[in-house]
DNA sequence: TTGAAAAATGCAACCGATTGCACAAATTTT
DNA sequence: AAAATTTGTGCAATCGGTTGCATTTTTCAA
């Protein structure tokens, strides 16, 4: 077990009669080595077992070659998908992931975000907490210069660049399908509005209303967390409601998994008696029975737009002003849970 | 915009007018170090700006402070619960998280491996794809001394320290209980034998059925990836089957999920004409209707676990060969799907 | 007051790769 | 064949903490 110490380009460098200024340059390709010197560095490198040395290059570097991203749950699909795209993109272009959560807690993403500034990663992908305000607790980065991106839940107005979807579009396109399908009751189950998501849906529900004559009932509005009680509980507010709401657009499909159950459970006939839209395209929506129509949110696109957009800006590519805003197309899936009609 | 140089321990050796040596190790709280001299230290790092420097760290240190986590698939509830629940006590102990996925592909888990080895982390916690072969592809770090803690899928023969649940015997209840049920033409539905869990949870089906004088029948067995597709496809071939089974062991619930749907597409009732078993306790369990009976695994407990002594280990609290496999404790969980007698 | 022991601080050599600039060697130009 | 380029390598400083050991300062008993 005898524990070999970790080659170095000093080794190298002493074995091919080389200096580590030429090993290090062979080893990056570097086009002032001859062709010929490179290929016996890299060839030694390799039957040496050489390792490149992260902390002593990024040391000398000041780069991390590490982007850090905040999210407020990993429990997600959408989450987990971003996620993924983020990671086939960063990884192609050799960068590490810091991944933090905040548990939808302002504290606790102000805690991530100045851990992964004392981490010094390159970047950061960010999408905020439920309640987070303002965007100071970025500061030390925006001071810095270091790219931020954030998607999905953004500051409207700020700068900064974001990649979201239409959610204002999609809200209205939401309720005016539910419309479209005799419902004249349509509760809205969503969250925080001051998370522009929820606000630009929540706008676009009321938009649709009015463009169909519908007055807006403020009874109407469930503002809640979007977690599986909060299925329970929106249907329970439904079911008190006199008279029935015949239609509800809850903004998370778990969230509207469960209330359909709930709803089911006492009765209720779904789409019949009420119909459903939810928000996502999880998979669960494709379980659950009938099957929820909603709307697709491509989170595998979101995360490489944003991890490309990112990485542009590392590498130069882009202005930091130059970009701002990017929208990625969302659309209406229609399925069982909301089709009264054809 | 005036990029202001970063703050280093010689700037604030300069200002108190102390050695860095000693403001290195009033950072560190150092006990050597006088609790006034250190209070200062910390004041003036504070005031000034101070980030500690994790490359110049971890150069001398010869630490990463970084834990490499190897997954199959984070599209999991299962993973990303253990994923949190390795992160809560991580972060704690101040380790950072390199999270890399495989998508069940051998060839990647090979190549994260590598990556992971490379960038140096401290330890690995990680759980095998389908058709990893072998532990061949750890070696790197077997010959270094750096532990590695598997968990989930593991190798079974193997002297690694593993986090596991006892697979056979959740395999056994799962089996029993279906029998228990008045079952007696029993499908079970799970992945590669060649892994440990889909082996023991088979082993423990079919002794099961010995067990209950039930003659096993290979054709009601089948081998799947555990996908959507899988759970459409199981599905399929279950009705072709005559005479029909009258109950499922489906080794993953979302593919339980999927199943179920599809078989009350075409006429079949659960739990009277088929009652089936999940396993995971994924939220969809109580989603689907019926609700799924299933086995609860509990990811978060998984995740700590490993962690914690993952830990233990890199700070040399435990001897690498002292623990070995803990077991963890899984349950069933019986809800409506199976139910047919009380 | 003195000397020994204890407490606090400093010295200086690392850790391993990168890179601007100088210099040498090879090639081309005149 | 000498001069001017081009190409290939090396020198040495640098990035910012860490730590074994030496040195200084303080404390306290004799």
């Amino acid at each position: 077990m005898k524990e070999k110490r970790e080659v170095t380009i000093y080794d190298i460098a002493e074995v091919l009669d080389l200096s580590t200024a030429t090993v290090s340059r062979g080893l990056q390709d570097h086009p002032a080595i001859s062709k010929n010197t490179r290929k016996k560095i890299q060839d030694a490198a390799k039957e040496m077992g050489y390792r490149h040395n992260n902390f002593a290059s990024n040391l000398r570097k000041q780069k991390t070659n590490t982007i850090g991203i905040i999210v407020h749950e990993l429990n997600s699909n959408f989450i987990t998908s971003v996620v993924a795209g983020i990671e086939r993109i960063t990884t192609e272009s050799g960068y590490d992931l810091i991944i933090t959560h905040s548990s939808e807690s302002f504290k606790k993403e102000t805690a991530n975000v100045l851990n992964l500034f004392h981490k010094r990663v390159d970047g950061i992908i960010a999408s905020l907490s439920f309640d987070t305000k303002g965007l100071d607790h970025f500061q030390p980065f925006f001071d810095k210069n270091i790219p931020v991106i954030f998607f999905d839940r953004v500051e409207e107005n700020s700068d900064n660049a974001k990649v979201v979807i239409d959610n204002y579009k999609s809200g209205y396109q939401a309720t005016q399908h539910l419309i479209e399908q005799g419902s004249k009751r349509i509760v809205i189950v969503t969250a925080n509005l001051n998370r522009n998501v929820y606000a630009q849906r929540f706008k676009g529900y009321k938009d649709a209303l009015y463009d169909h004559q519908i007055e807006f009932d403020e009874t109407l509005v469930l503002i809640k967390d979007l977690s599986e009680r909060c299925g329970r509980e929106a249907a329970e507010q439904i079911l008190a409601m006199n008279p029935m709401p015949d239609a509800a657009f809850i903004t998370n499909d778990f969230s509207a998994a469960v209330c359909m159950q709930t709803l089911k459970e006492h009765g209720v006939r779904i789409p019949e008696d009420i119909a459903v839209v939810g928000f996502n395209n999880d998979a669960i929506s494709k379980i659950v029975e009938p099957q929820l129509t909603t709307i697709n949110y491509p989170g595998i696109d979101i995360g490489e737009i944003a991890a490309r957009n990112l990485i542009a800006h590392l590498k130069g590519e882009v202005n930091s002003t130059q970009t701002n805003t990017i929208i990625v197309k969302s659309e209406l899936i229609i399925r069982k849970s909301s089709l009264r009609i054809g």
